[in-house]
DNA sequence: TGCTTTTTAGAATGATTGTTCTATATTGTA
DNA sequence: TACAATATAGAACAATCATTCTAAAAAGCA
């Protein structure tokens, strides 16, 4: 395939990358495409060239956010080299500092459940199937973890798994709230005491 | 203190509890005033001469949902008539019916939390005060049932409070996600593994 | 130098926004 | 009957919206 023309001279996931913070300050239907040509450092030509209309843009955003927030954690969970143990302390370091930082936005998806999921398919078909990945992700990691006799605890898989998830789906609302940050570390130690690690 | 003049003829509370389901579907910034003044049955001109503009409507919707939202949840908490094991159940019981019922709509308090706090001080402000106010109710209980031994844990009453308030806040987002209903009954389960009842 | 494509800036469009204004009807009390 | 308050419908307004269009500059390759 020979290049032919003038050379796109922005990445398309650094703008989308500010395109996804400016909807996450302001919301779907709050943001302008003015603030977005702005903000995403490109012409309204290249943007509507790009990435379609408005509608179009967010579900990139959202897909792009999706798929980056899904590295670290599946990564970590299915990693070879560290204990269950050192896996949760990660996984629970990593977001207690996501969320307690002061700069801290909360999940981008979590926004998207409370103001996109309920009227717009597309979005919720895009996090029906983020959170389920994530779900069974964890589940296998409990799940092997417990046969192969790492962990041992009262609950199961499925509720050690329904638990978890349940905490780090709850820190994205108390984090938008003031003064949480104790509660958030401590959700974390209460799950961990429903742990024995050998 | 004498009337004059036509008296009023619709309901502000019923006006408001329409609007606050208009702004529930929709959002603050996806909810026009002319849908407003179709949804809330009244005209335009009454609209604002009762509520002011959109904004303070929705800060009137908000007002009203959190009063009528926390009427039951402290009068079951704070109930002279039934045991503590009772009163979980029942609070257990009223939220699973609301968020598996298929047309539940989430918690219109999440929603703003998600999509307001962030932006709009007021919003922020009327939020933290209703979740520290159930924060503490929900505190007190435990902390009280946990002295006059009605309850046993491992868990002490911050750590009780913390967890039930985080499986509370979780199931308003986790409803708005497909297939979730077991997991939300068994997060309740769990809740109530960790509590011996005497 | 031509050709092609991307880049930019900004005008134009038509629809919709929140809000105010005008005008009139209704319904109570004095 | 007069007055006062609320009710209604809808016009008017200026602003903003998402999107398309116009026009020209920039940058690669043949």
């Amino acid at each position: 395939m020979v290049l032919k023309g003038r050379p796109k001279t922005f990445d398309n996931y650094d703008a989308l990358e500010k395109a996804q913070k400016i909807f996450w300050e302001k919301g779907f239907e709050g943001t302008s495409m003015c603030e977005l040509v702005s903000g995403m450092g490109i012409s309204r030509q290249s943007l509507y060239n790009t990435f379609g209309n408005k509608h179009d843009l967010f579900i990139s955003c959202l897909e792009y956010y999706i798929h980056e927030s899904s590295k670290k954690f599946r990564d970590l969970l299915t990693s070879d080299t560290i204990s269950a143990k050192e896996k949760l302390n990660q996984i629970i370091e990593m977001v207690i500092d996501n969320y307690t930082c002061p700069e801290s936005k909360g999940c981008f998806a979590s926004f998207a459940i409370q103001e996109m999921a309920q009227k717009d398919p597309e979005v919720k078909r895009l996090l029906d199937g983020k959170f389920e990945r994530s779900y069974k992700q964890m589940h296998e990691f409990f799940e092997q973890s417990l046969e192969n006799g790492k962990i041992s605890s009262q609950l199961s898989a499925e509720e050690l798994t329904n638990l978890f998830d349940s905490i780090l789906i709850s820190v994205t609302s108390l984090c938008k709230l003031s003064n949480r940050d104790d509660q958030i570390r401590s959700l974390f130690g209460i799950f961990l005491k429903q742990i024995q690690f050998s």
